[in-house]
DNA sequence: GGCGAAACATACGCCACCGTATGGAGGGGT
DNA sequence: ACCCCTCCATACGGTGGCGTATGTTTCGCC
């Protein structure tokens, strides 16, 4: 979540980085997702045209992989390290339910998540969720092996656990209706769910 | 699953119906989701001209209208009726996570219904992925209100269970090396499940 | 203050797809 | 046998996006 902030931002009137260039393709992918990752709409969108993109990249993939990148660093880790400040291993799966399911609830929250997940066929779409999933998965797994788990009972819980995240991300973005409203609700629905997820 | 079979099916030679555009256009949607869904690309698969599909169809909105009803038709409590010819609450729970568990491992079982999720925004599509998913959720609480918990209890796990199963089917999509790959991991992962989702 | 390169605009050809217009084939009914 | 209505092919114009080619500005720098 860096800003650069070369110059002005909506109407630069002054000359455009790859890191702008990035950052529109995330906005758009966040609202459209990939396929709304387009040149010339994007050029429209930053006040430029064709020829300013085709200097900074060689064609529309070059954007999509720098932009996933980006976001593969931008947002790795960014919950964990939250989740890091509790003490013990109790406290730190709460929190991080609790946050991954009120993030579901903030509309736009997850939205590039859900537009890569939504193009996970992608050839530079798939690498990038696989090691973001591998490691939420390990980072899960260790947690449950904190609260005395085997390896195997915890690997299982954490593909349990990142299991019911993704599906309640789908809902939330699909259905909202369909899924708890009010805060009081999520924080009860998220007390059930660590209730079953560690359970002995 | 019908086959209704008019002549031969490749090289029709013959008239095309109705229900050839729509299951032409499932098929381009389990593989290429929505976007696949065009008439030149489908008229050519059917050894057609797009002459025959506007005579059936108003538009490509119209096609995809009648792909999505037939699919939720089809579709719709395919696994529930599986599900009911098991005695007690227990079983039915079982064979129903079994299922669709097993589902996932199967490759393009749910590729249709992926692509759905891929494209809930779509004006079409978001209100037969409401329905499904409703309906999903209401069987699911009822049967863990057969298990004996309060309507509140079983919608909650209910939500959690059907959470589970759609981050399953998108994990098993997007990284399927992230997945239990034998049979009989997936035994002892739905066995852990059940465990879970029926604490006391 | 002029020069060269970096950054951008303009204009073009191309492709894939949508939708329309219009002209046939082909088979039933009488 | 004819006709008509169903079903389909052909041909066309239009749109949106990709990539290239080639000018044009703007800046750093000496």
């Amino acid at each position: 979540m860096e800003m650069v902030e070369r110059r002005a931002r909506k109407p630069p009137a002054t000359r455009l980085t790859v890191a702008d260039w990035t950052g529109a393709a995330l906005e758009a992918m966040a609202r459209g997702g990939l396929a709304a990752v387009a040149v010339e709409p994007l050029a429209a969108a930053l006040g430029a045209t064709k020829g300013s993109f085709y200097w900074h990249f060689a064609n529309r993939d070059a954007l999509i992989e720098a932009a996933l990148q980006r976001w593969e660093t931008d947002h790795t880790d960014a919950v964990i390290t939250m989740v890091e400040a509790e003490p013990d291993p109790q406290a730190r799966l709460r929190t991080l339910i609790g946050a991954v399911i009120e993030s579901t609830a903030i509309p736009g929250a997850d939205a590039i998540e859900l537009a890569m997940l939504a193009t996970a066929d992608h050839p530079h779409v798939a690498p990038v969720l696989a090691r973001v999933t591998q490691r939420r998965l390990a980072y899960t797994a260790q947690l449950f092996e904190g609260l005395g788990l085997d390896p195997d009972e915890a690997a299982d819980r954490a593909l349990i656990a990142v299991s019911t995240y993704l599906g309640h991300a789908q809902l939330a973005h699909a259905t909202p209706e369909l899924v708890p409203g009010t805060p009081e609700l999520r924080r009860r629905y998220v007390d059930r769910i660590i209730g079953l997820v560690t359970a002995v």
